[in-house]
DNA sequence: CCGCATCCGTGCTGATACTG
DNA sequence: CAGTATCAGCACGGATGCGG
């Protein structure tokens, strides 16, 4: 993540000295991590597929709303990431399963904890927006 | 997360244990706080915030590479979720300060877990793309 | 069944200039 | 100091059609 504070002091939450400096590049852990589980479908692909291999179709299916597109290049990214691996299997029709790597089921365990924060606070955040969207439109008040 | 556990048991009959379906709409916490702190400054402003309340221009210098404009809508998205909390200070100049909320400070510990993990597993993603990325080029032989 | 190729709209993002 | 306004580029993502 490039953290500059005397001497590249690591992890965030530490020391309490000096503020930190944020730098969001290509070396960035932070980054490059968010980045990727951050887009539109790779938390739920992820997820999908903590219940065991599954087949493309498949999870097609599960994953609603997905466009075939979406999912063959999240899936790719995933897998260059090494969360996920793809078998073929040369039957006719041909079977290709996605499985979670171990790097795979090991990401999902602290971003199961944001998940379950997600659900346990989806609630509070939403009257949150409410209110904020409220404020804004009595400020149109004369 | 809207998980729908009905039937759905469709194609390949061999599965051992009914399979979730998961759906990406305006009711889905995981992408309604996933979609926010995933983008490009969240969660770097997150962690910028965490020692501490901050101005404005001073997160500006921390967070590198952050553009005025986008700094400002981040906390305003921030404001509106409920993890940052803005106060302004009649002085002159004005002065601006934002601060996590205690949703805020809440979202931040399993942000923490997942932001660790990233720092641990960096080299490892690294790896895992330069093989897969290696991988497309070899596959140009003939 | 499992994709890839192509087209194309839309929204995110940065750069720049201006305001209280 | 702390923003707002406007413009332009481009990447994200959906729809569709073709191929192994």
């Amino acid at each position: 993540m490039v953290v500059k504070n005397k001497g590249q002091a690591n992890a965030i939450g530490e020391e309490k000295a000096e503020k930190r400096v944020f730098h969001n590049n290509d070396e960035c852990p932070i980054r490059n991590v968010v980045a990727q589980i951050g887009d539109k479908w790779s938390v739920l692909i992820l997820f999908a597929l903590v219940e065991g291999p599954d087949r493309f179709n498949s999870l097609k299916s599960r994953v609603v709303g997905v466009s075939q597109r979406m999912l063959t290049q999240t899936l790719r990214d995933l897998e260059r990431e090494g969360y996920v691996s793809r078998t073929v299997y040369p039957e006719v029709p041909v079977r290709v399963e996605y499985e979670l790597t171990k790097m795979g089921r090991d990401l999902v365990k602290p971003l199961y904890q944001l998940v379950s924060w997600a659900e346990a606070h989806h609630d509070e955040i939403r009257r949150s927006r409410k209110v904020y969207d409220g404020r804004s439109e009595s400020a149109l008040d004369s």
